[in-house]
DNA sequence: GTGCTTGCAAACGTTTTGCAGACTC
DNA sequence: GAGTCTGCAAAACGTTTGCAAGCAC
């Protein structure tokens, strides 16, 4: 909450600042995916960020999308989730939450991380693990399905 | 906890009879994956299920055992989870648990479900969903790595 | 000019599918 | 004998890698 870690950065300026300090490079590709990404309503696979990004300049390849997504990840701007089988989704770090998806009819909720305080307190105190609830989806049953 | 349900097949010869009451027929790969199944670890991907059930019949395929798990997961015998990125792992249903698994190195610790009746409570009241946590493991970082 | 980034093609690891023959009941 | 199950080969899927050319700095 104090000092603005790399998570923070709030607009694709202030990433695209983050990359050139770490040595890398600007390049329109990048611009273009923080956008998008930006922009976006999240939960987005790689392949749909591509198609996303090739809407406006149709010569990048989905290759570049994963090397893009990769490097920003390592910069702790972006994050993937597993939501199901099928492809990683890929959303800014800022706006990560957990899920529950319905394993009858793939509905999915985001969840709020504060439903998970007990069970991280828990956790940390049987076995010292912090757990970070949004990289996997939790399964379950939704109340339609469950009726 | 009344009725014997179809996870509540307890041997071999159990899933066997099952298995012919649904229609399907008793082969001797089936057999031996549930053998391997029940006398197991648990955890263990197709893969290694295969390498196992060859020890002991050489011609059977991993084709096979993929779909032989899918028959036994379809009559609630078995069920897979995602422990992280790599193969799925299969265990009997009776023997499934949740699990947290350290981003950094990859340890593995068993969560007992209770751990998770809290949060199963506050999401069932919240959206009316049931979870069922052995799905996908939970990640995070072990207490080792932590410090 | 240095060296990071990209496109392309090809590989990867896991899982699924199509088909003809073999087996269980 | 009817219908399920199997081996094999091939494909599917999402993702990663090697390489030479291209671009940011």
């Amino acid at each position: 909450m104090a000092q603005p870690g790399p998570a923070s950065a709030g607009s694709v300026e202030e990433v695209l600042a983050l990359l050139r300090a770490g040595g890398g490079r600007v390049t329109s590709s990048r611009r273009i995916l923080l956008e998008i990404l930006f922009e976006g309503p999240g939960h987005l696979s790689a392949e749909e960020l591509a198609r996303a990004v090739q809407a406006r300049a149709p010569d990048i390849h989905l290759t570049t999308i994963y090397r893009n997504l990769d490097e920003l990840q390592r910069l702790g701007v972006v994050l993937h989730s597993h939501l199901g089988h099928g492809p990683a989704t890929y959303q800014l770090a800022v706006n990560a939450h957990a899920h529950f998806i319905c394993q009858e009819c793939g509905t999915t909720v985001e969840a709020p991380m504060q439903l998970f305080s007990g069970l991280a307190r828990s956790v940390k105190s049987t076995f010292g693990f912090v757990i970070d609830p949004r990289h996997f989806a939790i399964l379950g049953t939704c109340s339609e399905c469950a009726s």
